[in-house]
DNA sequence: CCTTGCCTTGACGTCCGGGTCAAGGCTTAC
DNA sequence: GTAAGCCTTGACCCGGACGTCAAGGCAAGG
């Protein structure tokens, strides 16, 4: 399989799968004329990358679910260090969630206090003031 | 006042109120020697600035803040497009929390999951299958 | 006068995950 | 043979909010 049907199977580009494959995490066999040659196992790894990708794991942090399979064991996440990536993630996420609701609060607030002075509010039902 | 005296007073850089003059968000006037000069009131609308930063608002939403005070009103958000940016972050910030929640759940259910087949878990009592 | 410290502009670097050419080689089908 | 469609590398571009020089002007103290 080379780089273009990689890419197509699983749903990303080929400027990506160069991109990964710069950052060592998806290197390539290459054919006699050069081109890029991956196989099935290669397919499940970039499955494995990508899906991390979208719970918004970094690229690096997708690396030891990556070697895990490349050592051979069934999931990405059968290995130690992939858990370790796991939990520091869910830290990092509970951290950021609990900084989020805080300022989601504290704006909230903010809009409460200043819509009290200034009558635009959130429906256009002006008939308070003025009859016309 | 001039650009260092007016950073260390709002705790940032003059790197980075250059940035935002370069942005017009916070022009300032100019001395005979070419050097910057500030007033109480730029404090005043800086710290509207970093305020609203503070709370992960994009330099583009913190403008009609800053217009708004410079227009003469008591605060940044007693004007209606500040409310209408006031909303638009609760919106974002709600899809947000929801989204990085979800995720969370992913997350922590992944490792759940791998935990229960990996026995390197949380705390090292792995005295449950050898006893040496 | 000299040093120190603040100021000026301009320009490039950073981080991240790629997108978008450009110029050329290979392959495949007709 | 030739055109289309794949592949190669290299190099620059994006956004956001600045950091970090570089090279030089200006001010204040001794």
């Amino acid at each position: 399989m080379r780089i273009g049907e990689l890419a197509a199977r699983a749903g990303t580009t080929t400027r990506t799968l160069r991109y990964y494959e710069s950052r060592g995490l998806l290197p390539a066999r290459r054919g006699d004329n050069g081109y890029r040659t991956y196989d099935e196992e290669d397919l499940k790894l970039l499955r494995q990358i990508r899906t991390l990708q979208d719970f918004g794991f970094d690229l690096e942090e997708t690396r030891p679910f990556v070697e895990c399979l490349r050592a051979g064991h069934p999931e990405g996440d059968s290995c130690p260090a992939s858990l370790v990536v796991y939990r520091h993630k869910l830290a990092e996420l509970d951290t950021l969630i609990e900084q989020l609701t805080s300022v989601r609060g504290q704006v909230a607030a903010q809009l409460a206090r200043a819509e009290a002075a200034v009558p635009g509010g959130p429906e256009p039902k002006c008939e308070l003031g003025g009859h016309a």
